[in-house]
DNA sequence: GGCCAATTGGCAGGCACTGACATAATCTCC
DNA sequence: GGAGATTATGTCAGTGCCTGCCAATTGGCC
């Protein structure tokens, strides 16, 4: 069940009866879950709620997701999918960052969609900060997009006709652009804006300040 | 027990008995727990285990360590307390990026004698490594230091003269910085190399790429 | 309809973690 | 140096996450 899965079982058409009815399971188990974790949080939701509002054994929930967590992240694991298969059709003239950035931003475009055909677009964003704000769930956050980052580097290398395991351009672009996304992700938590606009502009007003960051003295 | 109780109670002289023996109990688990996590591995170390190996009761355990994951990045919380201050005694002049950097060096030189006075340096290593390759501690570890990151901003900010609320380029800077120490780590785990010194070479390296990374075009 | 393969349910059990209460060890103050 | 307050520890019962195992059901295919 890693991502990868995921996004070729959502791309490719459905089959046969079996594969469509899989597909059923597994997104009304996410419906179910994030309702629950909406409603009565994330803690204080058992497997086995979720299991029974989605009709299924809490057997089978755990044949669909490894873990509470996966559940929770699932929508954003299909996002994440989105975002590198969107970097891989942006123009090889792009240069490294700008294409990250062009991405993030074409990403947030057609994400709506994606979601809406599992969750509703409010729910997920509620989601979205759920998960800013729950340890567990943001560990394994994190982690994903450590994992993430790794795919990215490889791909700009890819891009840029490099070696990654020789040049450490790709890792530190990727690093530095994927730190600015979660403080962005977290700062857009903390505040009250339920808008995925806001995220949008806090995004670009941030990723421009990379530049003037990194530079040597701020006081100057 | 959060990172700033552990560093106070690690710096204030013991006052009493008490005081002490509860300083003896925490670091004989910790000791047990990395010795056990090395030998066993970590996800087949049950905490019943590691209680017995220190002679107390698991109940006991979770009264020191709200969790598994918590004894295992133990260490690594310290040397965390120790880069913060360290941090905070640089000299104001420096620019912020030049502060962070002298200060991730400056702490692996005292890092070594913090870590020695409860584990062995060698176990602490492998423990390095271990977390990186273990799932669950990792997304544990990338939350530390997510919230670290947030410290640091704050104390990049105040360097600065700036309302971190304000201004982003405190958070920004650190969070590119954090991506490139991750980014570090992980691939240093990767290598088979265990010395402390190759550590530092290796973030030397890739701090030094940062502005490189983020110029426009690479092939040019 | 009937065989094969995949999916599901039910059950038993391990392990992480918690609340409640009793016991034992330190501390304080006289 | 002992009584009483404070704090640390142990024991026990219980919940919830997660897994292995086997039997029952369901869809795919001839």
């Amino acid at each position: 069940m890693p991502a990868i899965e995921d996004a070729a079982a959502r791309t490719a058409p459905p089959s046969g009866l079996r594969e469509r009815k899989k597909r059923r399971t597994r997104d009304t188990l996410i419906r179910s879950a994030l309702e629950l974790f909406d409603r009565k949080g994330y803690e204080r939701t058992t497997v086995d709620e979720i299991a029974e509002a989605a009709e299924v054994s809490q057997r089978t929930f755990f044949r669909y997701f490894a873990n509470k967590e996966e559940v929770a992240l699932a929508m954003q694991t299909s996002v994440d999918a989105l975002f590198l298969s969107t970097l891989r059709s942006r123009p090889p003239a792009e240069a490294p960052l700008a294409a990250l950035r062009g991405a993030v931003l074409a990403t947030w475009e057609g994400a709506g969609e994606v979601v809406e055909s599992v969750v509703p677009l409010a729910l997920y964003m509620r989601t979205y900060r759920m998960v800013e704000s729950t340890p567990q769930l943001l560990a394994a956050r994190l982690r994903a997009l450590s994992e993430m980052e790794e795919r990215l580097a490889r791909e700009i290398a890819l891009r840029e006709g490099l070696d990654p395991g020789a040049d450490p351009r790709p890792h530190v672009l990727v690093a530095a652009f994927g730190g600015v996304m979660r403080v962005t992700a977290r700062i857009w938590g903390e505040r009250g804006e339920d808008g995925l606009e806001d995220l949008r502009l806090l995004t670009v007003a941030y990723l421009d300040q990379l530049g003037p960051a990194l530079a040597g003295n701020w006081r100057a």
